[in-house]
DNA sequence: GTCTATATACAGATAGAC
DNA sequence: GTCTATCTGTATATAGAC
């Protein structure tokens, strides 16, 4: 793993998580490090290759801020609303979560990236599951921990979609509402 | 309105769905319409012109799927399980909700496009609101329907990216699950 | 309204020198 | 590892004939 491959996994992250992986080329990556595009293919030789690195180099970042979380938080309200907070930060930035743009342009990964993107949602939903499960006094009856991290993910996903798109964190807002509600 | 511009954008409408409009050029829309892609220019000058009318076209078509379902679900419960089908058929169609996917791609939709995308986000947030409003009996205290209204939407759409990118419908199940337990 | 033809720009990718 | 140079394909967009 040298520098320069990190150095470009770092600023292809960054453009993907404002404009997507179709914003992103191997000449304006190459202009952002300061190397040629064909020393770009250098070390992903396709297109393919640096998706699906960056979306493994983000899951493991995410993994890291999941400790971070769990060091800094104590109970399961506090830590889902570090978790929500993640992505109020992104919304503030102009962007919203790397896999979530990844999922929308699907239809232009391979099979290994779209393998990648499928581990990262999994092993948010894991965590969250956790969270849910570990508290024996949640606020709505008939629906698992299961089902209530998966819909929770998916809502926050989307919540940054359409905050980013109306230029507000209005409905990051009520998910933070709605996580008091269901441990209250 | 003539018939070859509604065309354009109905084939456009589905290629968006399950692409993006990235991967929606003059040239593929015009071998799908059989015409030439300067035809395609006669009709709408730029990408631009071509993105903000598919994205009005789909919020008025939107309109008459919201009659419908009112016309033919009595409860809330009924609609709002009505509402939820209609994502589950995107996906089961390899598609995502046409403005989920525009607002992925945000940056590359000019002021007039972004205007019309947030239109549609308030529309459906709207009805949403009503919807949980005309209800007196959800079974979770602290939150205003509108939060609902806004969490519940965002839901939908973030639950139908990560379900076609793991090819199911788990994460809408978990939505009908949650629509059952808040109007127990 | 649709066509042919074209301008201009940029994409992903590769060969081979250093 | 990085470079120059290049291949090949495709993108948006326009001019002008029919």
């Amino acid at each position: 793993m040298s520098a320069k491959r990190d150095q470009i996994e770092e600023v292809a992250t960054q453009a993907i998580k404002s404009g997507g992986l179709s914003s992103v080329s191997f000449r304006t990556l190459a202009d952002q490090v300061g190397v040629k595009s064909s020393s770009v293919h250098y070390h992903f030789p396709t297109k393919d290759d640096l998706a699906e690195s960056v979306i493994r180099r983000y899951t493991k970042d995410f993994e890291e801020t999941l400790v971070q979380i769990e060091s800094e938080n104590e109970t399961p309200l506090d830590r889902l609303r570090a978790f929500i907070g993640t992505y109020e930060a992104a919304v503030e930035n102009g962007d919203i979560c790397l896999c979530g743009m990844m999922a929308a342009e699907l239809s232009s990964l391979d099979e290994a990236g779209q393998l990648a993107l499928r581990g990262y949602f999994r092993r948010n939903e894991e965590w969250l599951e956790e969270l849910f499960a570990s508290s024996d006094q949640l606020a709505l009856d008939g629906v698992t921990p299961a089902e209530l991290a998966q819909t929770f993910l998916a809502g926050l996903q989307g919540a940054t979609l359409i905050d980013r798109a109306a230029g507000a964190t209005r409905r990051l807002s009520a998910y933070r509402a709605l996580a008091r509600a269901l441990f209250a």
